[in-house]
DNA sequence: GTAGTAGCCTAGCTCTCCTAGGCAAACGAT
DNA sequence: ATCGTTTGCCTAGGAGAGCTAGGCTACTAC
């Protein structure tokens, strides 16, 4: 009886590939145990529960892509600098739609607050120092630049798009020309503020 | 032996009330069956299966939303039409964050081409031609605008907001000014298309 | 070498999804 | 009114997922 090795750093590698491969949802214990030629009680050993199995894919996700965000943005500045990050945002989401789908999965704040996504806020600010920005402005043009980059690949994936004959790659730089012309002419506010609900 | 008067639509409803309630991912069938008195077994005659219920919610949320869309953009025009119609979109994915979820999962073509899906894309399209954009600009800014309206929703609901201060409500509207402003002057192509990636 | 811990096991519970087949209530036609 | 026929619900049961309790074994530290 060798022991399988299981460890829970593997155990996430394999999770986050099988995810990409067969989605977030079929990412289950027992498959995963099935995987290591485990049975699935074993595995609670090294894992929570099958939430805690997904929130360690979301954290390797975030921490995956925030490495290659910082490699993409290295040296780089103004729209340089939006578009290298923006298309490092995208191709992960396109090559890694399991790891991408649970990033989506909501942590909760001590979590959220430990994870890599504190560095993607920290690189968006970065890239709008290049547009001169200050608060409280930076702040929206940093919420409208993350909205806008995970609406577009989100609703890309799930063939929101389909339906036009038009080459979503062209709608995506055109859509980051949009960006970087709204970030440099960021308008000023207009009528009174929390105004907006009906 | 009464019969508990059973209909697709009454059940969708309900699966869409319990939706946003609970969350998308607890509307079982089961659940759904004790929600009716009724073995989960019956419902099986008026449901394919689980996957075609969420299906069900999902084009049910489509009315629903595009019947408000079209309610708030009675009568108005350009930003105006804008805001109206992002603050309904808004609005309702806050109202009914289970409906909103069920939204998202991604419908074969024919299910897609058949809901009122459709409706959104014309709306879009619709306010759109306030501000004059022609072929193919009209489609990435529809893309842009529909990926930015889904993004900050999105984002905002999952709490991706959560370690800024500010308000989102405030980020909301200086995000639709921003669109506006983008929308207003649309920047004509740079460099050359399709030389995006990486 | 022995104690303790780490890693895996079996057994078994609950819950969900779904199928097969049965029975009774409602309804339409005679 | 009664006799099918359909419609709506039932029971029974299997497969698979999540998880717990408790046991055995291999490694590790001393």
């Amino acid at each position: 009886m060798a022991r399988a090795g299981v460890t829970a750093e593997r155990l996430t590698l394999v999770a986050a590939e099988l995810a990409d491969e067969v989605g977030l949802a079929n990412v289950t214990v027992a498959a995963l145990a099935r995987h290591f030629g485990v049975k699935d009680a074993s595995l609670y050993f090294h894992i929570k529960n099958a939430h805690d199995l997904r929130v360690r894919v979301a954290l390797l996700a975030l921490t995956e892509l925030a490495d290659r965000a910082a490699a993409a943005l290295a040296g780089r500045a103004g729209k340089d600098a939006l578009v290298a990050f923006a298309n490092a945002y995208r191709d992960y989401a396109k090559r890694h739609p399991g790891r991408y789908a649970a990033m989506q999965i909501d942590l909760d704040p001590e979590t959220a607050a430990a994870s890599a996504g504190v560095r993607h806020a920290e690189m968006t600010r970065a890239i709008l120092r290049g547009y001169r920005l200050s608060e409280p402005d930076q702040t929206d043009a940093v919420r409208m630049l993350h909205g806008t980059l995970h609406g577009f690949v989100s609703l890309e994936k799930t063939g929101g798009f389909r339906h036009t004959p038009r080459a979503t790659d062209d709608s995506w730089s055109r859509t980051l020309d949009a960006l970087d012309a709204v970030l440099t002419n960021w308008p000023p506010a207009q009528v009174a503020e929390t105004e907006t609900a009906r």
